[in-house]
DNA sequence: GGCATATTAAGTGCATGCAGTTTTGGAAGA
DNA sequence: TCTTCCAAAACTGCATGCACTTAATATGCC
């Protein structure tokens, strides 16, 4: 998992807790998993001290949870714990997208559409991967424009909680191109200026891909209890 | 300023972050103000270790800035981060009772009314300390009914990093009669069901209470650098 | 043979020690 | 008197040790 970064005298604690929260993000670390200090901290060549406090750092970000005297494990999410994550990601969002129409500098607003027109390739391509990445890059753009760097903030971090449940959401057929028209329409209503109906495309289309996270998870079974492993 | 407490083998640190927390945001601790780690564990008889664990909470919550190899201070925000802030806290604040308007239960909105014309009184008698009490019990009501913890949770967290900030703005003359006129035309919003105006009104409260408390602290110079004594 | 209890192993949480860095105080020079 | 430089003190960040809690395994009892 992810290679360890000796060498650097900065910060030890910055870098384990980029490294796991990778790991995490990314998948590799499955959700129920247990971490445990002593293990970690042989892997990353320091004592247990920096790794408990990376511990903290993680914990305050959502991505693990913490059990007194039982260590910490990835954090796992009940379906109603991972539907109400999301309505606070569209909200978020929904702001910023509004605030980002209001806001956007002439030159924001030709590379969300230049960006935009190109992913169509990607839609054709159906790389779920590169899609996804693109998609990252269109909500940031957006995230930028809205000059508001607290609520993006805030976006960032539930996105990146978010991370572990939503990796597969554009696996589900037609969701890339469904996605595209979302795009499609928000496009159209912050170069129409119109922030209020941006805001209400926004929260919608992040809806949208609530309900097919929690299908996917339900599925899964990746949220309650500890079911790190039988994948079926 | 405040007690320490011991006596509780089940969370040492849980309580010192409360102690400290508490400290931060009723003021005791100004802005500016140098932590350090050995006098902190004296004060709780502990040691360092948990001390420093405290200081990782306190940072997380944004209550203090951590700066390499030389300890900690309590946040001080410039001019721009503050608004920044305030403008977070208007979004989730008109997010949150959006939601409220539409989920709120007969009781909860039975109590609203209720709590609302009893607050008549606070706005005659003018004390500040009650108005500023009954304010933050009159949105924690919103933010219940809302039915949206995690958003619940940005938005608390959120009114915790403006506390320092904000402390003084029913001093301003006039502010509490406004404040409950303001009120007055969201609880009708809410009552009536319309949930986007009383988005749009929840922004503009907090938005109000953001160009107030700019000033306030402009005036009294509690942001940039380290003004953490001369109040004149 | 199944269930409850005791014993052992593992792991967490806090204290303490030590090396490296920052800060402070003062002395020398201009 | 003011500035510059240096040395000592203070403090931070990490390592390590120890007590206590929790989990795992084995043993006795029904």
């Amino acid at each position: 998992m992810s290679k360890d970064q000796s060498s650097r005298k900065g910060n030890v604690v910055d870098g384990i807790v980029q490294s796991l929260s990778d790991d995490i993000v990314s998948g590799r670390l499955v959700p129920g998993t247990k971490l445990d200090a002593q293990g970690m901290a042989e892997r990353f060549g320091v004592s247990r001290t920096p790794i408990r406090e990376t511990f903290g750092h993680l914990s305050a970000m959502g991505l693990v949870t913490h059990r007194p005297n039982r260590g910490v494990i990835v954090s796992t999410l009940m379906p109603e714990a991972l539907s109400d994550l999301y309505e606070a990601m569209a909200e978020l969002e929904s702001s910023l997208a509004r605030l980002a129409t209001l806001r956007m500098s002439r030159d924001q607003r030709e590379r969300l559409q230049l960006m935009h027109k190109e992913s169509v390739h990607l839609v054709r391509d159906g790389s779920t991967e590169a899609y996804a990445r693109f998609n990252q890059e269109f909500h940031d753009l957006i995230f930028e424009a809205a000059q508001s760097s607290q609520l993006q903030e805030l976006a960032v971090a539930t996105r990146t909680r978010l991370a572990p449940f939503r990796r597969a959401q554009f696996k589900v057929s037609n969701r890339i191109s469904k996605s595209w028209e979302e795009h499609e329409a928000i496009v159209r209503a912050i170069l129409a200026g119109d922030a209020d109906s941006v805001g209400r495309l926004m929260r919608l289309h992040v809806q949208t891909v609530s309900a097919i996270s929690a299908e996917f998870v339900a599925d899964r079974r990746m949220t309650g209890a500890a079911s790190a492993k039988g994948e079926s």
